[in-house]
RNA sequence: GGACGUUUAGCUCAGCUGGUAGAGCAUUCGCUUGACGUGCGAAAGGUCAUAGAUUCGAGUUCUAUAACGUCCACCA
């Protein structure tokens, strides 16, 4: 043995050594390389400012999988890591910063500001890198980028001029989703929703002529500052005559007119709509309609402006209790009304989001819908679960288009320049000099920054080199699989898939697996504000990252959302124990003997029989990843391993281990290490370290279990008559312990054991199983015994008996021989009255009516053999 | 308002293309069995949410219903 292995495996001792020894044998970079085909994954960039958490665990461990797995089976696979500038939260976290110093960042102006910035990008941007590297995660470090690195924002240049030059990029006076807090414009996706306990204020407005009123409701009321019309349905019987009518604005003393548009619902309330262009998506569209006046009466920190008259610099909400107050006192309000309303507010802060007219740059999103849309419904990329793509499909036909910019400082500074002279805008991929209009020398360019979700959907292609037709990029790209959570379906899948179509002509790749969300232990979200959150990395220092590894893919099946307990992770370092030691009674076995990694040229049954049971798990588990069915797989080597490889192969292995006979342990041994490696191989993708520390230790071709050759199904090692053989032996062992441990025998206390059996040489051939895993002194086979106050047990293939009388109370024993006869009975009556429905006969096919026809037949057998072990007794 | 998901052993969940239900944890009983008590052996525990339909046969397909959850929309 080359070295002394401890009891319990203890993963802190062999992590970070294991992986210093990858990253120095370079296994995780990827060239391109013509020989192979590529298999490639891009990291779903985490942000410079965030911590791991078990989100980004459970999705790095599901690319760590497949990613290794890939490269096992010869593929040249890439796994290409990198950051995301995140521009919003990055941002709001600089400020905070700064106010702890007491500036703000007007005051030290946009230089200063993203020096700072960058600071600490280099100070923090490393810090969630080292974290990934702890899960042992396998990405291609040397290829590691950043959503604001050079090559990234020439990519952003280069689409930002291209959809400009296609008229696919605008700038306009649009309505916004306004975020106070943040004071910064933020897309459709960014809003969530939620309800909110509200009013619906009941409000009159007048007639210019004195005519009387018409009554209305809102939800926000200082919103009526901005009101530019009043709006009802042109077929509403009731307002029909009114339409065209003047009102006077109460309060402000406008005058607006009565309109009349299809967007009114006459069901609602009372059928009449105040409008308010500048504060409402629905009243911007009929504002447009009708050429109403948009009057902004919001500025960007949420307080009413300077066209909110005696109102202005007021907070939002004082406004509205001001103007209630004074609408009341002068006999406009009618009544207040308690509702539930959905309010959105912005996802970053929470806070509650303005809708505002305002100048921003837009992406025109219906011709890039349609390729996209086709691209999954064709299958170019697939949804795994496919039930993700409904939910693409609805929300990429009813999307508007994308607000851009934003009025940040950190990130991809729009590339836009506008003449202060002549007032002519340039986009363009370098920094103009000149105005081409009027030769103008004084240029601007434009404040804001971009969406940061604008670069990360260029991410699968701009990391790999374009716009330039890098050989990466010809090679690798397009990506195989993307693997996220299904939270991010929309602000980042639908926008890489528009992008690589609309940019590179091909999908960004062909498979989304989604993964869901990692919830507590009583399915609650995990969240800084509840206090919920399992910090991974104190799991791994705990219990090591194979143990985190898998919990994670355990029992996790794709789409789903899982809970974490650390009972489970309690149960996987058992897991991983459990590994441990069996290889550590291997190693002991093999030490001092020269023991190659093949198997021998006679094969006992056992031996056979975990071959048999070891090639069908290759099988199995290979297809299961493929199917991206990563927690069946799991489950698979874990059932093999611990129950068939440790439970009953390794404890058979010692018979011959112990025995005299050099040649049949020798045997044992190879097997033993030729089963355990192919094992160790199939689970290196889900627990890289502790396969890989073992993996060493035993006797090996290679340098390292990562990049060994994956295990392949393989016909030639299939023994189903051996497979057979074994089960009945191993159903003996059970109804014979079973029956034991019912009558409370120690297993100190050995019984022979007399086996009656159609098939003796089975049972001979397995009398040695028997007499270790049974507890047996001796064993003995033949057609038939009858031996007097025996217990007897019937199993499918046998009859055992074992003359343990003095043990054994007769009446407690025939009374469970009378159970057991009854249930087979009635299992038996079952099968015959299926025998004898025609329709079933007919139908089913033949495979399954002959299963059935010779379970009958040897239900009848067990029937038998229960009668007549009865009437020994008796 | 629309769409989707979940509902299987006490708890957490698997269960692929239909052939009489599985795991982990918990529970009960027994065991220093020369790798492992982070272990070994054994047991108990389920009319697979409800009602129909298809089928020789349904946890598995279809249709309704209920509860819980998620997403989208947002009628002021």
């Amino acid at each position: 043995m080359s070295r002394e292995l401890a009891k319990t495996y203890d993963p802190q001792e062999v992590e970070d050594r294991i992986y210093d020894f990858w990253l120095s044998g370079g296994y995780f970079h990827a060239e391109p390389d013509p020989k192979k085909t590529p298999y490639t994954i891009v990291i779903p960039p985490p942000n410079i400012t965030g911590q791991l958490h078990m989100g980004h665990a459970l999705d790095e461990t599901l690319q760590d999988i497949l990613i290794r797995w890939r490269r096992m089976q010869g593929y040249c696979a890439l796994w290409l890591p990198g950051t995301d500038h995140a521009s919003i939260a990055t941002e709001a976290k600089i400020v905070e910063a700064m106010r702890g110093e007491g500036v703000t960042k007007e005051e030290i102006g946009r230089e200063a500001f993203l020096e700072r910035a960058w600071d600490w990008k280099k100070k923090y941007g490393g810090r969630i890198v080292e974290q990934l590297k702890k899960l042992g995660s396998s990405c291609d470090w040397e290829r590691e980028r950043f959503t604001l690195d050079e090559g990234c924002s020439k990519a952003v240049r280069e689409v930002f001029v291209r959809l400009y030059e296609k008229g696919l990029i605008y700038r306009g006076e649009r309505i916004i989703n306004w975020c106070p807090h943040c004071k910064t414009s933020i897309s459709d996706a960014e809003v969530e929703f939620s309800e909110h306990d509200g009013c619906f204020w009941h409000l009159r407005y007048p007639f210019k002529d004195g005519s009387g009123y018409i009554s209305l409701a809102t939800t926000r009321p200082e919103t009526m500052l901005g009101d530019t019309a009043v709006a009802v349905h042109p077929d509403d019987e009731r307002y029909r005559d009114l339409v065209g009518k003047t009102l006077i604005l109460p309060l402000v003393n406008r005058e607006i007119p009565l309109i009349a548009d299809t967007y009114v619902e006459r069901d609602f309330g009372t059928g009449v709509v105040k409008i308010t262009p500048a504060h409402d998506p629905n009243d911007f569209e009929v504002g447009l309609r009708h050429h109403l006046p948009v009057i902004n009466v919001m500025d960007d920190s949420g307080n009413i402006n300077e066209n909110g008259g005696a109102y202005a610099g007021l907070p939002a909400l004082e406004a509205r209790r001001r103007i209630v107050e004074e609408l009341e006192k002068q006999g406009f309000l009618i009544k207040v009304e308690p509702i539930k309303h959905n309010v959105g507010s912005c996802y970053r802060c929470g806070t509650v989001v303005e809708p505002r007219v305002s100048k921003q740059w837009f992406v025109k999103m219906k011709p890039l819908v349609g390729p996209a849309v086709k691209s999954v419904l064709d299958g170019e990329v697939r949804f795994v679960p496919d039930r993700f793509e409904k939910i693409y499909d609805h929300w990429m036909e009813n999307i508007r288009d994308w607000c851009i910019s934003r009025q940040l400082w950190w990130g991809h500074r729009i590339p836009a320049w506008y003449c202060a002279d002549c007032g002519e805008t340039i986009v363009a991929r370098d920094e103009p000099h000149i105005c081409p209009k009027c030769g103008s020398k004084n240029l601007r360019q434009d404040e804001d920054t971009l969406d940061t979700w604008f670069s990360s959907a260029l991410w699968p292609f701009s990391t790999l080199g374009w716009p330039d037709q890098t050989d990466d990029l010809k090679y690798f790209y397009p990506t195989n699989t993307l693997v996220t959570g299904y939270d991010i379906i929309f602000f980042w899948v639908a926008r890489m898939i528009f992008s690589g179509l609309e940019y590179t002509g091909k999908a960004p790749f062909n498979t989304v697996f989604f993964h869901g969300l990692v919830r507590d232990a009583q399915g609650r979200k995990m969240s800084k504000s509840l206090g919920n959150g399992i910090d991974p990395l104190e799991i791994i220092a705990k219990y090591g990252a194979d143990a985190l590894r898998f919990t994670l893919v355990t029992g996790n099946s794709p789409g789903n959302d899982l809970r974490f307990s650390t009972e489970k992770v309690e149960a996987s370092r058992n897991f991983a124990n459990k590994i441990w030691n069996a290889s550590r009674f291997i190693l002991m076995n093999i030490d001092g003997h020269d023991v190659k990694n093949e198997l021998p040229e006679n094969l006992a049954v056992e031996d056979r029989w975990i071959v048999d049971s070891f090639n069908r798990v290759v099988g199995e588990v290979t297809e299961n990843l493929e199917h991206f069915e990563l927690g069946i797989a799991i489950a698979k080597l874990y059932d093999f391993l611990w129950d068939e490889f440790c439970d009953w192969y390794i404890e058979i292995a010692k018979i011959r281990l112990n025995s005299e006979d050099g040649a049949a342990a020798q045997a044992a041994r190879q097997v033993l290490v030729w089963v355990m490696t192919g094992t160790l191989k199939l689970l290196h993708p889900f627990m890289p370290y502790i396969t890989e520390e073992i993996w060493q230790s035993l006797p090996h071709e290679g340098e390292a279990i990562m990049i060994s050759p994956w295990p392949e199904y393989d016909p030639s090692l299939c023994f189903p008559h051996a497979a057979a053989q074994m089960r009945s032996i191993m159903d003996a062992v059970r109804a014979v312990r079973n029956r034991r441990s019912e009558m409370n025998v120690p297993p100190s206390r050995k019984a022979r054991l007399s086996i009656a059996a159609a098939d003796q040489e089975t049972f001979r051939t397995g009398a040695a199983i028997l007499e270790r895993l049974a507890y047996a002194s001796a064993v003995e086979v033949g057609s038939e015994f009858d031996i007097e106050g025996a217990v007897t047990i019937v199993t499918p293939d046998a009859r055992i008996l074992i003359p343990m009388d003095e043990l054994v109370d007769r009446k407690a024993e025939l009374e469970r021989l009378t159970k057991e006869l009854a249930s087979a009975q009635k299992q038996y009556e079952n099968a015959q009255a299926k025998l004898g429905n025609e329709k079933f006969t007919a139908k089913a096919p033949v495979s399954v009516v002959e299963g059935v026809r010779q379970n009958a037949a040897k239900l009848q057998e067990h029937i038998a053999l229960l009668q007549s072990a009865m009437e020994a007794l008796k």
